[in-house]
DNA sequence: GCCGAAGTGATGCAGGTGCATCGGAAAAGG
DNA sequence: CCTTTTCCGATGCACCTGCATCACTTCGGC
């Protein structure tokens, strides 16, 4: 047999440089050729592991969504002990990547719900991202309180924290605002039904 | 003197063209050639009104915004005997573009955000329609209740449309959820201090 | 009535785009 | 060592982009 090559390892390595361009000029500077260049690999090569430059991105798309939902999961893990209050509130907090090192990835995360809104195919990577997460912001809300209706809550955590990336990242919000908004709002969520 | 034209009419009407284009296709859609035939103009009459491409988006997002803003002014002015509570949730309503007839707004208010993400002349726009935003519902919220602090729930309100916006263009929520959610989100707010 | 300036729109141009193609390099089997 | 099969990467090709150019129409003032 002849040459063999780890595909998944170069496609995990392209869209790796697909979110770095985007992050710097958006996703209309994501071209095959700033891609190939970026990943240290041939245009060819870009080409033969992904078949349109829309597959690309939908893999991209997947690999970010994937990336924010292992940092959740951690989150949730490495801390079993404390109060499912304090699990939800970091968990939301990584959902809105609001510290300075995942900047770079809320800019990348707008640039694809954008094009998300004319393009089928990534909304609907979007959609199973954002049922995920639904699903585990119910279940923490319905374990940490007793609000009548958890996947109300959850819905709203979800925009709002959404809503707070989107403000921080056009500069209307500091990260520190934003932050002290979602605090406020869980506090609320706390004390609504158990003052 | 020679031939006069309506400048500024004609300016509008191209934001117009601009839109539409926006809408159905992103913003990467809209180009010089495209917009003029749909503004049904000449491409020269374009790059008359319009120096370059970014000046033609700034402005076409400044109409939008003005769109808006005048949209929530109309509803806060023609109601001015409900009360306060009432009006906020029209104005929040109003601004989160929920409404069928407006999906096509949020659309293209999507694309822009998103743009000002690595465009600061777009960002500044932006910036500006937010806070105006921002003071009203700050107004609004101080008028109708006692919450200690009115300026943390303006922001929370505002982050939370535009979050339903988003969650609604990609389909992850359906316009009549998400309105539910903004609803349930202001019973929470007037209850909170005032049981 | 016509003159000249303001406004118009077709065309040109250099650069960049996604995608298809094809000669050749690399690795397993004989 | 050589063949053969798989993969690689450079190049080519239409096409489209934003912007500049320039002959032309149109209209107010004399």
């Amino acid at each position: 047999m002849p040459k063999q090559v780890d595909h998944e390892g170069r496609r995990r390595q392209i869209a790796e440089a697909v979110c770095q361009l985007a992050d710097e000029s958006g996703l209309e500077g994501v071209t095959l050729r700033d891609v190939a260049a970026r990943a240290d690999v041939s245009m060819g090569a870009v080409q033969r592991c992904f078949r349109t430059k829309e597959e690309m991105l939908v893999f991209a798309l997947g690999h970010i969504g994937e990336r924010v939902g292992a940092r959740v999961s951690a989150r949730l893990t490495a801390s079993p002990a404390q109060s499912a209050r304090t699990a939800l509130g970091h968990a939301a907090t990584e959902v809105s990547l609001l510290r300075d090192e995942h900047r770079a990835e809320a800019r990348v995360w707008l640039a694809f719900v954008a094009q998300a809104a004319v393009s089928p195919p990534l909304a609907e990577i979007l959609r199973s991202n954002y049922t995920g997460l639904q699903t585990v912001f119910t279940r923490l809300i319905s374990e940490a309180s007793d609000t009548e209706d958890p996947e109300r809550a959850a819905r709203t955590l979800l925009a709002l924290a959404d809503g707070l990336t989107t403000h921080v990242l056009i500069g209307h919000l500091s990260p520190a605002t934003a932050l002290d908004v979602l605090d406020g709002h869980l506090r609320h969520l706390w004390n609504q039904k158990a003052p």
